[in-house]
DNA sequence: CGATATATTGAACCGTCTCAAACTTCGTGG
DNA sequence: CCACGAAGTTTGAGACGGTTCAATATATCG
């Protein structure tokens, strides 16, 4: 959902857009969250350092996603939005959209549902992250990613990228990429990857699963 | 914020409460969520099953947490709500939310406050998650649930709860908390783990941080 | 008071991290 | 057009730490 068309004209006008050039910032952790964005084009990386100085990628954002929603609800930003590619983004006043909510409630559903899509998908990074088996969170990762026909995978960024995301190094990374292509469960070519016929199977080697819950 | 102070008459009267005995289910993974609720005693986990058979903590929910806000956005609920305690919740008719959303600006802005507070708690789970050693998670944990003391952080389940909040095996975390207790960072009372004055220090070993992001 | 779950510690195994080295790719400038 | 440097890619070897399996103690609840 575009959140611009939820907004009047007297509103729309404040929107602007900004192009940004790779490795360009958007916007800093601890930034006073003044905007909330929208990837136009490109591709952009929303990192966090932690206290240990290690860096963490809390996602990749391309084209429709939105960047900053913590602005809505807080004073500061709490990750970098750093442009990997060119991108461009378009740039909504919080301050707007906040008075905005008050009189259309169109664009407070278009925030929910935004909202509601940002949870699910930390969810299920949460899930990916809590498996502790690098082989089978890939093997998670790429079934949860496959496109439309269920059998290709393709990169957002560099496998290094794609490590940080997953939580592992990246010789671990390619490490296990490697194996699976010599198990043949995957095929890689230049920024995708091929999943297997029967890669499901994979997936729940024999286990015998769902454990027992008192209700 | 209590949603039921958003809704006008008519509508709260659709609100009910129910009581709920330890181990009862509240609802499960995939099952059509109709609702959305409120824990008004007591304490409920959230679990997922993963593809692996392993149980998946999201997070205990105690009063004043809401649960199911997945509700809103999406037709089942994705994962299994069950007491810990006895506890009572207030159900929030979904329906009847999403249409009084359209009329109530002030009801919008509290569930998108809702919203945001658990995107940002996902984000600070998440960030827990991707410290890959123990102490460290332990210890992060512990600072970021110190009381208003900043010195206490009381417990809300059993060890073992933590441990798979944690994403450890409760034996690790037994370990892990053994040692801090013999290092004097920590001390523990039953259901409260007092932190060593200083604790901070301990947070941070001798690390030089931030690596450099080019802007 | 017996049964069931939590709490606690031990020992061994296994997988990921870490450090290291080499190769490839890509863009920039001479 | 090629030389060069920077970053990504790939593989190796070893150490560390959490998981796993195991055993025992303690607590809680009917």
């Amino acid at each position: 959902m575009i959140l611009e068309r939820c907004l009047p004209a007297p509103i729309r006008a404040l929107v602007t857009t900004r192009t940004l050039r790779p490795g360009q910032t958007l916007f800093k952790a601890r930034g006073r969250a003044a905007d909330l964005y929208e990837v136009i084009s490109g591709r952009l990386r929303l990192v966090r350092h932690d206290s240990f100085g290690r860096l963490e990628t809390l996602s990749i954002a391309t084209p429709g996603d939105k960047l900053g929603q913590a602005s809505l609800c807080s004073e500061h930003y709490n990750c970098d939005a750093i442009a990997i590619t060119s991108a461009t983004v378009r740039r909504y006043p919080k301050a707007a959209v906040l008075a905005e909510l008050e009189r259309n409630p169109k664009l407070a559903r278009a925030i929910i549902a935004m909202l509601g899509r940002e949870v699910m998908s930390l969810r299920t990074r949460l899930h990916l992250q809590n498996i502790h088996n690098a082989r089978d969170r890939v093997r998670t990762y790429l079934s949860l990613n496959a496109g439309t026909d269920g059998r290709t995978v393709s990169l957002a960024g560099t496998v290094k990228d794609l490590a940080t995301y997953l939580g592992l190094t990246h010789e671990a990374l390619y490490r296990t990429l490697a194996a699976m292509t010599a198990d043949g469960e995957i095929k890689r070519s230049v920024g995708k990857i091929q999943l297997s016929t029967g890669f499901d199977k994979w997936c729940h080697p024999p286990t015998e699963m769902q454990a027992p819950v008192n209700s």
